[in-house]
DNA sequence: CTTCCATATATTTTT
DNA sequence: TATATGGAAG
């Protein structure tokens, strides 16, 4: 026997040795799944399968990366390299590449972010002249994404009465007709969205037998991560991939399900045993993450959940640290809180600020966390939030390379076609748009002969568009033979985006600089791996754009990731672990959300969501919950979250009456002296320890009651302090049009801030 | 055609 | 409270 097996328990190694047939992994959290899945691919490969006949399938490019260096540690770089191991979306778009043709698609497609998507169909909108009001292309686009998850295709929309109902008491009874036009779009700007990718790849095992065949043979062992989150169309390719050898093993926890909102069919994990009934379950019951403290809670919490595979989940080790729980007057003094928990306990147990970390349940929560921890002088990142590839002019940059390699790709023409401004404006674009649609050819065809055939355009206007097409044209050949980088320089260059963003030197425009310049880092660092590892010895602008463009925030590593608290989503915190984790806004309508308490299994969802965060914890979980919280400027108010008593059976926030809710003179009122801010108990054993809870505030309110300084006795170089802002430096007055401004850096910001000064109230130091 | 200001709008989001 | 979008002025 291998040496790996003798370090897996026997539920591991049956899980890692039961090579064929349908096999189901039901991985509790911190069960070691991920060993297991790599050890059983290298247990494949041992046994004489070759690398090149296994499909590893992941959620996510992080996951898929993680599992290849470790599966490279065992059997090397060199066999790991010929998995097909991947994203759902990569490996799909990688062989959709391959057969692109047979679907009557253009190799060179190109691939529509959401932003792209939801760009088309708002497009098709307003081409049908509905109100943007009733058709919001976000809630549109979301329908279409949910009909294409759900395997429903336009001409089954159209069909269903079911569907009509529900969309005509939506007040979209035509959302049908523009799912339809926004198809026709992306086939005409030869363009998937990413759920085409799944889309089309189970068309095409359904509609060609033999390539289905030929598919079903090469992926004769099949291995999915997190299987609780794929949903049905991920489902049904998984199935037609499997059904000759139906050696597909699934490793998933339904308790972690925390993404039906997406289309996630939680259903999947627990009907996968009626798909196969000759399936082997293996149960990994043991966490080797947690203290039995927190192993113990999560179960506790759970149990309130009506639909799940049973399982038991124990810990690998007894007792640890009780949770804790603390109560905050307000948000602001929740995170100061946390803040000074963090910096307390990191001294204390001489632990790394990377070993924190503060999960909370929407990105708008990680603002004040973010004061709280500057404050405090304590490092850390914020995870997902804006997107870098989300940044417009990384957007318009990657717009251009998009539109080289497809011209067909309308969103990416759109974009850049007045960037930076030639003159082509809205009015020009519709009468563009018009001409295309009446011919039924793509806005690139139609601008090849626009000078014939454009009547009503101005000379200035058709010159510019003439230009801007020969622009591209002198990029199009050279696109699969060129190198990406030095192509992409070119394009950078002659475009005349460069000019632009260089011309800007104000901070924001340096830092877009700067933002375009890692992107050319990344192109050249992408290329030198490609070549380094031997997979291409050119590596071309698609290349390039096929990873970025399934590429996120999350799968950058950054710089001093050790020494730094992690703030995150609970949502992008799955499959990570921390010594220490906060869970803060335990509050109803936070979390629970509202939304999702009122929507059919919702609060079943949000209750796994919360299981996802409590079980991130080793060593130490802090749950938190605030009396009153400001949500859009408005003060609110909410009971703590019922998920509290469901943790630590009982408890109620105790020896706090709600106060009134924050006024607009700032709550310094009951921050006086006397009297503890916050309570904190620690339970079970149940007697609650209160103890003084709260971080020194950031600002010292008394400072803030002094009179501001009258503007014109302020000038460049001044220490200033704001109310809300803190202390800052002027960098420079704007006196120039109507009102006088000052550009401020704040010691707690990272980038000044542009102040009018009539509104400003600040005080020279 | 571009710029600026008012107004609306507001989960979670692996790809 | 921030941000996105759309209409009116330049």
């Amino acid at each position: 026997m291998s040496q790996y097996l003798e370090t897996l328990n026997p539920a591991q190694r049956e899980a890692v040795t039961t090579l064929r047939g349908p096999l189901l992994i039901v991985a509790g959290a911190g069960s070691g799944k991920t060993r297991v899945l790599t050890y059983r691919i290298a247990h494949l490969l041992e046994n004489g399968i070759a690398p090149w006949n296994i499909l590893a399938l992941t959620f996510t490019n992080k996951a898929a990366r993680e599992m290849k260096e470790r599966i490279a540690n065992v059997v090397g770089e060199k066999v790991a390299g010929q998995l097909w191991m991947g994203t759902f979306h990569s490996i799909f778009l990688r062989i959709l590449r391959i057969e692109a043709e047979t679907l009557g698609y253009s190799p060179t497609f190109s691939v529509y972010d959401t932003s792209a998507s939801q760009g088309a169909i708002a497009r098709i909108i307003k081409e049908m002249n509905l109100s943007t009001d009733d058709y919001a292309p976000r809630r549109i686009a979301a329908r279409i994404s949910m009909a294409k998850n759900n395997l429903v295709l336009p001409a089954q929309y159209l069909n269903e009465p079911l569907i009509a109902e529900q969309d005509s008491r939506s007040k979209i009874p035509r959302t049908g007709e523009i799912y339809e036009a926004y198809q026709q779009a992306l086939r005409r700007a030869s363009a998937m969205d990413f759920d085409d990718l799944l889309l089309q790849m189970t068309l095409l095992l359904g509609h060609y037998p033999e390539i289905r065949q030929r598919y079903q043979e090469k992926f004769a062992y099949i291995l999915v991560d997190e299987y609780q989150d794929t949903n049905v169309v991920q489902n049904r390719i998984l199935n037609q991939l499997a059904e000759q050898h139906h050696n597909l093993c699934v490793v998933g926890d339904d308790a972690q399900s925390i993404y039906a909102f997406r289309g996630a069919k939680i259903q999947n994990i627990i009907k996968f045993p009626s798909t196969y009934p000759e399936l082997k379950m293996v149960k990994l019951e043991t966490n080797y993450r947690s203290t039995g403290a927190i192993v113990e809670a999560a179960n506790r919490l759970i149990a309130h959940n009506p639909n799940q595979i049973r399982k038991v989940c124990r810990a690998s080790t007894d007792g640890g640290d009780d949770i804790e729980i603390s109560t905050a007057f307000t948000d602001m003094e929740e995170a100061n809180f946390v803040a000074q928990h963090i910096q307390t306990t990191a001294l204390r147990e001489k632990a790394q600020h990377g070993q924190f970390a503060i999960l909370y349940r929407t990105n708008a929560q990680s603002r004040l966390l973010e004061t709280g921890l500057r404050a405090l002088n304590i490092p850390y990142r914020v995870y997902g939030g804006t997107s870098f590839y989300q940044r417009k002019e990384v957007q318009d940059l990657l717009a251009y390379f998009r539109l080289v390699v497809n011209p067909a790709d309308e969103q990416a023409l759109l974009r850049v076609i007045n960037l930076p401004a030639r003159g082509i404006g809205a009015t020009t674009l519709a009468a563009l748009a018009a001409g295309a649609n009446a011919r039924e050819v793509s806005l690139w065809d139609y601008l090849q002969d626009i000078e014939r055939t454009a009547i009503s355009l101005r000379a200035a206007t058709l010159g510019a568009i003439v230009q801007f097409r020969e622009l591209i044209k002198g990029f199009l050949g050279r696109v699969h033979t060129a190198e990406a980088y030095g192509l992409a320089e070119e394009i950078y260059r002659k475009s005349g985006l460069r000019e632009a963003l260089e011309l800007d030197t104000t901070p924001e425009g340096e830092s877009r600089v700067g933002n375009v310049g890692e992107v050319f880092n990344s192109i050249k660092e992408f290329s030198e791996a490609k070549v380094e590892s031997g997979e291409a010895d050119l590596v071309t602008l698609p290349m390039y754009l096929d990873e970025v463009s399934l590429l996120t925030d999350t799968d950058k590593e950054e710089e001093g990731e050790n020494e730094r608290v992690t703030l995150s989503t609970i949502h992008s915190a799955k499959g990570l672990e921390y010594d220490y984790v906060y869970v803060v806004g335990l509050e109803e309508n936070i979390f629970p959300s509202r939304r999702a308490s009122e929507e059919p299994g919702g609060l079943e969802e949000e209750r796994r969501l919360c299981y996802v965060a409590v079980t991130r914890a080793a060593k130490h979980l802090t749950l938190t919950h605030a009396l009153s919280r400001s949500t859009y400027g408005q003060s609110q108010r909410n009971p703590q979250s019922r998920f509290l008593g469901e943790i630590v059976p009982g408890y109620h926030a105790q020896g706090v009456e709600y106060l009134p809710a924050n006024s607009s003179t700032g709550s310094s009122a009951w921050r006086g002296g006397t009297g503890r801010t916050a309570q904190n108990q620690r339970l079970n054993p149940s007697v609650a320890k209160p103890r003084g809870a709260t971080a020194p505030a950031a600002i010292n309110p008394s400072a803030l009651r002094e009179p501001a300084t009258p503007p014109e006795q302020l000038s460049a170089g001044d220490s200033v302090l704001h109310p809300r802002f803190g202390r800052g430096e002027i960098l420079e007055l704007q006196q120039q049009g109507g009102d006088p401004r000052a550009i401020v850096q704040f010691i707690n910001e990272p980038k000044p801030r542009t102040l009018v000064l009539r509104y400003a109230q600040l005080r020279k130091i």
